[in-house]
RNA sequence: GGGCGCUUAGCUCAGCUGGUUCAGAGCGUCUGCCUUACAAGCAGAGGGUCGGGGGUUCGAAUCCCUCAGCGCCCACCA
């Protein structure tokens, strides 16, 4: 064998073995006997690059998935990508306008031609970044979400949804972006601190009688100097009052009691609208009536909706039709409002405020700071409009998805999850799935006008289909007549497919490898999608698959930087995991992400934890390069302490086997790691290489140096799944191996019984051994000079051996008088002592062993205290007091052995 | 405003169906070592009245109440 540098190199080692693995089709799954164990990649954004986040994600699943392969399981990864209809059609866009190019000035199919060529360009460095990380994914199965199948599955779909009477169309509130004429999601809204104005517009009382000279008590009623009653409304949008269809009272409001039953006119416009009395209206805030204006506030369009209220929309151009087309959306008023038409929205309310003003209809204006929404994209102020848009009544869809999820059939961990998900389904709303974009799939409904002019919807597979319909409808209909609805969907109405469409459960239900792969083991997502994404996976599931679409969902947390904030582009706090992969080794970076993340936990991210993990690499490397360097001696016989040292091993790596087949059975991997990091570096490397290893330029005998290698062996399974790479490299060095072997597929031990008595004894030599090393750190005697051990009385010493060669003892004496020329330290009940050649400090021993005489004393009290409690002594479970009294009789005796040495010493 | 959760060593977190695994782990800190596997290391050491207060109990980090601080999600004041 070649000799092996004194510092782990990643980089050669990592690209070799990701090769090899992927030549030989290791990553590969196809359905056979062996029980299946499948995860589905949640899929990035086809033209996205690696961040932190994925980078935490996949490493975590990548572990599961390595983990079921060695348990024997057929593991399948599936990986694929999504084509993230908002941003690549954002990013699409700023490349044109770089270009000196407007999406406006293109066709659909020129447009989409772009996308395209964009998604071609940029997509899939994603996944080849992910094959850096190690990801075991089977890429002969790589998906897109805008590939056939899965656009086949999304189209038929929607067909099936819309047949079934789920999918409607309606109106809804969007956020309209008058400067790029699209509504945008709320999550593409972010608020502005605004210094705006509170306008106080006077409502005059139609019809007004004038009675009621001073009104009840605590009323609040504004006259003008004839006499005549008006409400003050206070808005920060005057220009709104054209599409005023109500005033709002809240029913409670004593200051406003005589407005109940009351029509009020509308200033300017003159309209008569009714006064509406609703609890939503704040009493304190304003004079407490609000102007109601259906198609332009989302709330008040909610109480439009209760109160059957008319719906004006002053900028569309036909303030009856609906949705508006977008070339005449940009945010200047229509015919409706006669004087102002053309002009836009804040010019509007500059000339209206002096409108107003003019007239005597406005009662005062005040500074007033706001929050105004603002569209992420163009930083304009959004306008909420309504529009026809479609959508899936969700009732159905909650009713079969909630109770899978309380009862654990699927089971979300950390299980504090359970109640959010129930809150939303239990108050969940109908799903707007339509979008103004052309990247994504596009709505299969097509439009025509029938014989009586009135238009027509018929949803369809495909064009052809859709005219056959049609014609079902108007017989004489050409291709040309019909109209598809020019919206893409959701984003999300494809990922809801994922786990069913990946396996072609769509379009051929119960295929075989349906049968075979689903439901899926286990999804690893990020909590910020439980709505959006997991729980409608859940629902179409069950739709589509009559099951659900996974067992487990495991939440990860978010990766933060170290003060606790998010990772983002603009703070610059988030590093380059491809960079950060090459600084530490895909391995130190997996392992340092995974020794901070308990599951549903953020991580705070600092280069200390994947400095570790590089440290652990080198550790695991430079164990090999000293068990690899031994020379073997076939005829000496197996030294004592190698043989107990062996024994013991072997029950230690039992007792953690079965802590990480509990850790893992809970998906605490974090937890699990550590097992085997302190397996490793503590009991193997610090413990057992020390008891077993030869001295300098000795050969060691055959039996340690197997047992070494077998033990060597299973270590690095156990961490394969954490640290991939490493573990290959040197598994294939510590033995011979097939040409197409790998750690991969070398099964994890399963957890034995084992003797905690064998665990617990070597405890206690290791803490002599321990009291030894810290008398030589005390008085500065070095490893090198041998040392007598006496323990003082009798006291089992079955690791005698063990003990003496790593503390380094010529004598091991037990049943030895005191010795008050020694130094001294106590293991357990058990005193033991170093006699030294140098004289002891006196005055130092003294002072030390006051001290701990003084601790005893205090907790014998405590002991004895409890143990007088009559109440104590008659409640509490009789193993629980005799534990009391076994710790007064320790502490007693213990007390008793200081006094003596106390005695001795002086 | 509605809901959920958190507060334990300098940092990140376990422990929380009450009682020797009850005060733990890793990292960091301090001291001494370049001892031929590893200074990305070895050996040793120190460090917390479990956020404050009250209660239940023989017994509370663990259960209840309350105060303070922090975080997340949802709905957002015209």
């Amino acid at each position: 064998m070649e000799e092996l540098a004194t510092k782990y190199n990643p980089a050669e080692v990592e690209e070799k073995w990701y090769q090899y693995w992927d030549k030989h089709g290791m990553f590969r799954s196809v359905p056979d006997q062996r029980q299946p164990y499948t995860i589905v990649i949640p899929p990035p954004n086809v033209t996205g690059i690696l961040h932190m986040g994925h980078m935490l994600n996949n490493t975590i699943q990548d572990i599961l998935v390595r983990r079921a392969r060695q348990e024997g399981k057929n593991a399948l990864w599936v990986p694929g990508t999504d084509h993230a209809s908002i941003s690549t059609e954002t990013k699409v866009i700023q490349k044109l306008a770089s270009e000196g190019i407007k999406k406006t000035d293109l066709t659909r199919e020129q447009f989409l031609e772009h996308a395209w060529e964009w998604t071609r360009k940029h997509g899939g460095i994603i996944l080849q970044q992910l094959r850096k990380l190690g990801a075991s994914c089977d890429w002969e199965r790589t998906a897109f979400t805008m590939d056939d199948v899965r656009s086949e599955s999304v189209i038929r779909v929607f067909c099936d949804l819309y047949d079934k009477g789920l999918i409607y169309r309606g109106l809804r509130m969007v956020n309209w972006d008058p400067q790029n004429r699209t509504a945008i999601s709320d999550d593409e809204v972010f608020y502005v601190e605004e210094h705006s104005k509170l306008y106080y517009l006077k409502y005059y009382v139609a019809d007004d009688d004038m009675s009621g000279e001073t009104g009840e008590e605590g009323e609040v009623v504004h006259r003008d100097a004839e006499g005549r009653r008006y409400a003050v409304v206070a808005t920060t949008r005057p220009e709104t009052i054209m599409g005023d269809t109500a005033m709002c009272i809240n029913p409670k409001d004593p200051k406003n009691q005589w407005l109940k039953g009351k029509k009020v006119i509308v200033p300017l416009v003159n309209r008569v609208i009714p006064v509406i009395e609703d609890r939503y209206v704040e009493i304190e805030f304003g004079t407490g009536c609000l102007k109601v204006t259906p198609a332009h506030d989302k709330n008040d369009y909610m109480l439009g909706k209760t109160h059957d209220l008319d719906t004006i929309d002053i900028f569309s151009e036909d303030a009856t039709v609906l949705p508006i087309a977008a070339e005449n959306a940009d945010g200047t008023v229509n015919p409706l409002t006669e004087k102002y038409v053309g002009k836009d929205r804040f010019e509007v309310r500059e000339m209206i405020t002096k409108d107003l003003v003019d007239a005597g209809l406005m009662e005062k204006i005040e500074d007033y700071q706001n929050k105004v929404g603002c569209s992420e994209r163009t930083k304009v102020p959004i306008e909420p409009r309504l529009s026809l848009q479609w959508f899936i009544k969700m009732k159905h869809f909650a009713d079969i998805s909630l109770s899978p999820v309380m009862e654990d059939y699927i089971k979300f961990v950390p299980e504090k999850y359970k109640t959010t998900y129930r809150t939303w389904l239990e108050n969940i709303q109908d799903w707007c799935i339509s979008r103004q974009l052309w990247w994504g799939h596009r709505i299969p409904a097509y439009y025509f006008t029938d014989a009586n002019g009135e238009q027509q919807i018929v949803v369809a597979e495909t064009p052809e289909k859709a005219l056959e319909k049609a014609r079902a409808i108007m017989p004489e209909l050409k291709a040309e007549d019909l109209r598809q609805d020019p919206d893409a969907l959701d984003t999300w109405f494809s990922s809801w497919l994922w786990p069913v469409s990946l396996f072609n459960g769509i379009l051929d239900p119960g295929n075989e490898e349906m049968k075979y792969y689903y439901p899926t083991a286990t999804l690893v997502t990020g909590p910020d999608i439980i709505f959006f994404w997991v729980a409608r996976m859940i629902m179409a599931g069950y739709e589509y698959a009559g099951d659900k679409p996974f067992s487990n969902v495991y939440f990860t947390g978010i990766v933060r930087d170290k003060i606790g904030r998010k990772m983002s582009k603009m703070l610059g706090n988030s590093p380059d995991p491809i960079e950060l992969m090459e600084t530490y080794g895909a391995d130190g970076v997996r392992m340092g992400l995974m020794l901070a993340a308990p599951a549903g936990n953020d991580i705070m991210y600092d280069d200390k934890l994947v400095e570790q993990g590089r440290n652990f690499c080198n550790k695991i490397w430079n164990a090999f390069r000293l068990v690899k360097g031994w020379e073997v001696d076939d005829k000496l016989e197996q030294p004592e302490s190698s043989r107990l040292a062996v024994e013991w091993f072997g029950h230690k790596l039992n007792e953690a086997l079965a802590e990480m087949e509990d850790s893992f059975g809970k998906f605490r991997l974090n937890e699990a790691l550590m097992v085997v990091y302190r397996l490793f570096w503590d009991e193997f490397s610090s413990w057992y290489l020390e008891m077993v290893k030869p001295a300098y330029q000795h050969p060691i005998d055959k039996a340690t140096y197997e047992a070494t290698l077998n033990y060597f062996d299973m270590l690095l399974r156990l961490l394969h799944p954490f640290m991939p790479f490493i573990t290959e490299e040197l598994w294939q060095h510590l033995a011979e191996r097939g040409a197409e072997e790998s750690i991969m597929y070398a099964q994890v031990p399963l957890a034995a019984e084992y003797d905690a008595k064998k665990v617990a004894d070597m405890e206690f030599a290791k803490e002599i051994i321990t009291g030894v090393r810290g008398v030589r750190a005390q008085k500065n005697i070095a490893q090198k000079e041998p040392l007598q051990l006496n323990a003082v009385g009798a006291v089992d010493m079955p690791l005698e051996s063990i003990v003496k060669k790593l503390a380094n003892l010529e004598t091991l004496a037990v049943g030895a008088e005191k010795d008050p020329a020694a130094a001294t330290f106590m293991v357990g009940t058990t005193e033991f002592n170093v006699p030294l050649k140098a004289q002891i400090d006196v005055a130092a021993e003294l002072e030390k062993l006051q001290k701990e005489l003084t601790r005893l004393q205090g907790f014998r009290a405590g002991v004895e205290k409890k143990l007088s409690n009559e109440r104590f002594v008659n409640n509490a479970p009789a193993a629980v007091v005799e534990v009391e009294r076994q710790k007064l009789a320790d502490a007693t005796s213990k007390i008793e052995n200081i006094q003596a040495t106390i005695a001795a010493l002086k």
